[in-house]
DNA sequence: TCACTGGTTCTCTAATTGCAGAACTAAGAG
DNA sequence: CTCTTAGTTCTGCAATTAGAGAACCAGTGA
């Protein structure tokens, strides 16, 4: 069983019920704050079905679509068939851009409604198009801030391949 | 009933799930899609029953959870007892804003996570380290592209007055 | 005072979700 | 070939959600 004191166990809730917010189920945001918290590099399945109380297909499942999301990953070591589940930290950045792609959506879809409103009637029109500038101006920051962090992130990878 | 061809109820419906995905119900998600497609300036209880073909309760609690939630108001108009309702333009930045803060709960909880993790067995500090980085990014561009557009707004205000 | 209009609240139900428990499978180990 | 281990899949249920329908209430007008 893995040594988890109160603070630990809170925090891992604490992400979970961030991760409901998100679509992910309890279960699933659980799990995915235990791989977060414990600070033990990966857990098997059972000690991962132990320390949250899950059932083993309450575990299996969640742990497959943790998977398929792509936020969770498993490798295996030689002569042993327990699974070693780690939080995937390779396409994380994808979640994060798929958020903002959601700005992009609500632009086109207030876009689009801004055509079938009548011009001589609307008293609207003029913050349905605040809105849709805003989100243009939201969308923009976060590209920019996005693509100057990935410049600098290559950067310093360049450097470090020097030594 | 209001007149609404087939391309506006059908981004109606795509409006309505956009804002399911956002924790509304399917009715109360509809709901601000007419208010938004529909032409009309502002639109009565019934229209609004009728037009999404939902019963008296219904409309009336998701008209009603949309108000506390800011993103519907009514008028009323002199010598007519009905309520007339349209979307509210007055605070949705804030919708967008707290979004942002979302980012920031997570870094939190990165930050307390990485307290707990054991450096010596850790090999995902970096990446964590990293993913808080990055939010960090992205939660300044996003502010600094906020106070940049506010800053222009009310400079132009600022000018449309001096007419 | 009675009926109507505009909307609210209460009760019940259909549909969905999220998971437990048990049966099952596949891969070694003896 | 049987036993165990590690995990998967299937079945069923408890809890929750979302909304219909009917009863209800508060003004208003005759």
């Amino acid at each position: 069983m893995l040594p988890l004191n109160d603070k630990q166990q809170d925090l891992i809730e604490r992400i979970g019920v961030l991760h409901d917010h998100m679509g992910l189920r309890p279960a699933e945001g659980r799990i995915l704050g235990l791989l977060i918290v414990a600070s033990e590099a990966e857990l098997t399945f059972d000690e991962i079905r132990e320390s949250l109380d899950l059932s083993k297909s309450a575990t299996s499942n969640a742990l497959n679509r943790l998977q398929t999301i792509g936020t969770v990953e498993y490798r295996t070591h030689p002569g042993d068939r327990k699974r070693y589940f780690r939080k995937s930290y390779e396409n994380w950045e994808r979640a994060f851009v798929e958020r903002g792609v959601k700005y992009l959506e609500i632009r086109h879809m207030l876009a689009e409604a801004l055509e079938y409103r009548n011009p001589e009637v609307d008293e609207t029109r003029d913050s349905l198009e605040t809105m849709i500038e805003f989100l243009e101006m939201l969308e923009g920051s976060m590209l920019d801030g996005y693509d100057r962090w990935k410049k600098s992130r290559s950067n310093r990878s360049d450097k470090s391949q020097l030594r």
